[in-house]
DNA sequence: GTCTATATCATGATAGAC
DNA sequence: GTCTATCATGATATAGAC
């Protein structure tokens, strides 16, 4: 048990632990206990524990955004100019999250659920550097499907991508969750299958047909009383 | 300020501190002293803060789903034994919680972003009673998906569905998480707008093409190494 | 760098007067 | 039903020996 594999050890049980029971119900008694190093080391190591979560979400989070980036870099290279196909664009991006929640050795599983959860939480100083964390990917990708899909107003855009954040994020948080809505249990998917399901599912939700002329001017228009408008 | 107030003004405070804060971190101080009662009201009328949230939750679970039976009650009804459309089936199931959603002087807005929180919650004793107030409402709606979609095997609708509720679930918490994809504050649509966008995706999601064969013999196979499918 | 021991504080819950 | 006062517990964080 070196020096340097302390702070390793902490994270990695942190993570684990904060995924299994939230930021605020794992106390760093917890934490110390799981890893076997001594209650104080998470002070020392990173200050506060606080501070332990934020190196806990940049340590994976830098990685995940520069692979992403990196492949779309690819992409365009080969494209040489061309548009990228959305199902492409989709790829890049959910694509290497997914294999990351596929990988069960290096604990990459179980932060992306925890990340997936953490997104909606509106725990103040973590949406904060999540939101500067994603800053440079987000914006490359916004691009990057406006160019592929020049017919759908960049706001739409906006709301299809953050809507395809939420699926990825109930996919990950995977045959746990799907208890709820199958009462029988269901076998958990290998990360291929759901890498398959997922995939078909945000390129359909993706290319759908507009919602409506959605012309600020024309609301609520045309709608029987009482009934709520048929898709 | 009668004696039956007091229950409601805790309900109502809780709702929107545990929505702000999550559970864990929402203390009973700050939820009576938000509702103006006594510390000791909440163990009073409710036992334990475990068992507030379980009433809390009650209380909105029960007519919701009840709501969304009767919607789709009402369409069978209109049928007359023909196969419903997809969308009607979906539309029956979210378009309901998101006029929930919608319903700003009710409270039901608090209560919704909650819910989709909690869903992917791992906190044990509420998964437990979130089964079990779903159950009935989730076998009625499988089982039209299926008659409405019967080239589609049964736990690829599962998982369609799981993936509707985790975007329905981002679509909910709205405008605020969505600051993290866009970085230009967004205008917070209104709920007719975010009904539309959402129920296009839903339906072009629900009905993508499947997968791949995808039959339990053929996986993993014709992909060139080194990069992942596309889909 | 790592430990023990402890300071300080906030939590959920309860007892008992009114 | 509502209040005040208090308990036992467990939280984060730190001081100081090794």
């Amino acid at each position: 048990m070196a020096e340097i594999d302390t702070r390793l050890r902490i994270l990695d049980a942190a993570e684990e632990l904060f995924m299994e029971f939230g930021f605020e119900a794992t106390t760093l008694r917890q934490i110390t206990g799981k890893a076997k190093v001594n209650l104080a080391a998470v002070n020392y190591h990173f200050g506060s524990k606080e501070a332990l979560i934020q190196e806990l979400f940049r340590r994976r989070l830098t990685s995940l955004n520069e692979q992403r980036i990196q492949a779309l870099d690819r992409l365009e290279a080969e494209a040489k100019g061309a548009p990228l196909k959305p199902s492409q664009i989709v790829d890049a991006f959910f694509g290497v999250a997914l294999r990351m929640a596929g990988d069960r050795v290096g604990g990459g599983r179980n932060f992306m659920r925890l990340l997936g959860r953490t997104y909606t939480e509106p725990s103040e100083f973590v949406r904060g550097f999540l939101a500067a964390e994603y800053s440079v990917a987000i914006t490359r990708f916004k691009k990057a499907l406006s160019d592929a899909l020049p017919n759908v107003p960049r706001e739409e855009i906006l709301w299809r991508f953050h809507f395809m954040l939420g699926a990825m994020s109930y996919a990950i948080s995977g045959a746990d969750a799907l208890h709820i809505v199958a009462e029988a249990p269901i076998e958990e998917s290998d990360s291929d299958d759901l890498y398959a399901r997922l995939m078909s599912f945000l390129i359909g939700g993706l290319r759908a047909p507009l919602p409506e002329p959605l012309t600020k001017s024309s609301r609520s228009a045309n709608r029987k009383p009482g009934t709520r408008k048929a898709a």
